[in-house]
DNA sequence: TCATATTTGTTGTGGCGCACAACAAATATG
DNA sequence: CATATTTGTTGTGCGCCACAACAAATATGA
């Protein structure tokens, strides 16, 4: 559609431009001819023809043999297109998450899809930095053929922590640990050329659903993380903003009411230890509590109203200053919000004097994985970016 | 010999984003030689010489005779460079703010300087838009000599209002307008070709303010405009950040304490209201009372302190979910915050927690033109972007 | 069954914009 | 006054894209 910004450059710059808005029309529509690429990207056909040999000799894009599904049959007249589409083992990204319980690792092809996910327990607050890296890349790499290894063009970290811009560990709480260089320790560990990326997990995860949900990339979107805590991200125009400080997003320490911050009020623990002593001191799990207000247990009932009223609040808050478009709900206490939706509504609506432009509040099925994944994404999204240099001199 | 050369291809855009590039360096940094310029943009100095050719044809920057003032003498070796500056003349940009109590305008050269501000009381709440829009037009244009209303180059308009991405007004409660067609009804009102850009005045302020503040247009900046109500805008990386619905930053709106809206506590009317009944129900003016916390008179003070405590409740719950690198506080009550700097401060420290980063806080001496001025501004940067076509065939 | 229309992919040509190199001009330094 | 340094200009070459022309492959209609 657009040719990126193509400033300050040569001719060559605004090849890789459109290399690279190439590469990404085709992960987005995942399979198109050399002449629907060309309008796609205004351009010319034999311009695309171009860049498509490029690419087919670069082994990043094949074409689709004739024997494989039609996606969908529009049925014109005319020479049918040779569909193409990505290489998938052209390269693959690698997701980690280091948590506090869980170290979580995956891969990543060139198409999106992912892989080998492993989940292993971990005790984030009694192990030193070095030694979690080094645990994490070993689980992630582990058994990986050479030839896949040698694929491996980006490894993404997602920690539960304030990162700074380049990689350095502001403050970890949750895991104790405080001004860390911890991209020096990552690049010690894997001792290899492809690209690094370390993120906050709330905005790993973030970005990772809003990277899969393609028809909502544009406009603004708010995550909220519910889980023991609670996590947020914000993701504008497909980009992750991470705010001055990479703080952005994290919802969870902001005030509502005197004094309680939403984490407190939000949060799992919060939940279960309410529902426990309404339950006279029986621990109870968080199936269980969903279960009972499915079934309207009274007690579990009024816990759960509570709950809306304080969700509404927060996301009229967030609506105030962010406006975001969508609103979406992942982790473990999701799943409550579906049956509590209607109060959700009503009270924000009571919450606004005027009649204010309301976001769309959806409920992820979060995967587990999702910190892991969403890092993968953040790799895979830079490679078919301009910042990929591969791509800047052809193939030879 | 006629150039019907329509789509001259991709060549020509490479062009139009130098020349662009070259322009904004041009406004950013006053005056440079051909050969500077070239290094500014990471050009070869042959084509920063075309480019300026080009721009001196079509009158857009001028050469600075030598008679000029040096702005500072690196003293070098070498040939001295001509230098060139942006032709104040070359364009006029019209900037109006529709107040509920006053309309202002003012005019906005090339070279970002303004003058012409007129300042007309108006009753925003009795007219209706039409004749409103008429009334700014005719203040905006009236007197203006023909060459210039020839050299105008763009259209700004401020409005206390939430505007829609193509002008539509939703609803503005002060005015007590809403779901007009304002875009439609500033183009009959002009019937010209230059562009108009219609936003709500909050934002405005905002994005003027970070416009002149070169040093400071990196990063993330809240603006909260403190008047008898409280509005804010969100700046990142120098564009105006809208949100979903054009109404990012609209702080005045959210919720401290329960039931209470920010502006509803930190506004003017709030401050004066209580101030006037400690006094014995005696009218004041925003000035006494500045006055009177200044000397220290107790129940000033105590209001005052209040104050400081919400606000900086204000700005924390901002941090945590847009986490801005600054924040700058505009308006009428801006004054009082050097006053409370530091309550403000330390009780934003008791409010986290944990030691988060801090945005700096910093009072603007907001003009009272601020928001026209800001709408004059995003011409002005309209005019040096992309999206200006005028550049994009040379001047013939 | 065959002619026509339509779409695709490829090849050759031309134009545009940038980098590079070479040169003249203008200034500081010793 | 000679040398070094920087500036601005001119000519050459290259890369990239648009455009036109063409062959190939398919649907449609008679």
């Amino acid at each position: 559609m657009t040719k990126a910004d193509l400033s300050g450059g040569a001719p060559r710059l605004i090849r890789h431009s459109n290399v690279v808005a190439a590469l990404q029309a085709l992960f987005d529509q995942g399979q198109l001819s050399r002449a629907a690429l060309a309008r796609h990207l205004g351009l010319n056909r034999s311009s695309s023809g171009h860049i498509i040999a490029e690419l087919l000799a670069s082994d990043l894009v094949r074409e689709v043999p004739d024997t494989a599904p039609q996606t969908d049959t529009p049925v014109r007249a005319g020479r049918p297109g040779v569909r193409l589409e990505l290489q998938p083992d052209a390269a693959c990204f690698v997701g980690v998450e280091i948590g506090v319980e869980h170290i979580t690792t995956l891969r990543m092809n060139l198409k999106g899809t992912y892989s080998h996910c492993r989940i292993e327990p971990f005790d984030g607050r009694s192990v030193p930095v070095a030694i979690a890296v080094e645990q994490a890349v070993a689980q992630a790499f582990d058994g990986m053929p050479q030839d896949l290894r040698d694929s491996v063009e980006g490894f993404g970290l997602a920690v539960p922590a304030q990162i700074e811009e380049a990689g350095l560990i502001h403050t970890a709480p949750l895991l104790g640990w405080e001004n860390e260089d911890l991209r020096s320790l990552v690049d010690l560990a894997l001792r290899s050329e492809f690209p690094v990326m370390i993120e906050n997990d709330a905005n790993a995860f973030a970005f990772g659903e809003s990277y899969c949900d393609r028809a909502n990339r544009a406009g603004v979107t708010l995550f909220m993380v519910l889980e023991s805590g609670v996590g947020g991200g914000i993701v504008i125009d497909g980009k992750l903003y991470r705010g001055g400080h990479g703080l952005a997003g994290e919802i969870g320490h902001m005030h509502i009411r005197d004094g309680a911050e939403l984490e407190e009020v939000l949060g799992r623990d919060h939940l279960l230890q309410r529902y426990r002593v309404a339950n006279g001191g029986v621990p109870v799990s968080i199936r269980s509590f969903l279960n009972a207000v499915q079934r309207s247990d009274p007690q579990a009932v009024a816990i759960a109203s509570d709950w809306a009223q304080d969700l509404a609040q927060a996301i009229v808050s967030a609506c105030r200053l962010l406006d975001p478009n969508r609103v979406v709900l992942g982790g473990g206490l999701a799943a409550l919000y579906p049956m509590v939706a209607t109060q959700v509504l009503n009270r924000m609506g009571e919450l606004q004097a005027r009649t204010f432009p309301c976001p769309k509040i959806v409920v992820h099925k979060s995967a587990e994985s999702g910190a892991a994944f969403g890092a993968a994404c953040m790799l895979h999204q830079r490679f078919l970016s301009l910042e990929n240099e591969m791509h800047l001199r052809g193939p030879k």
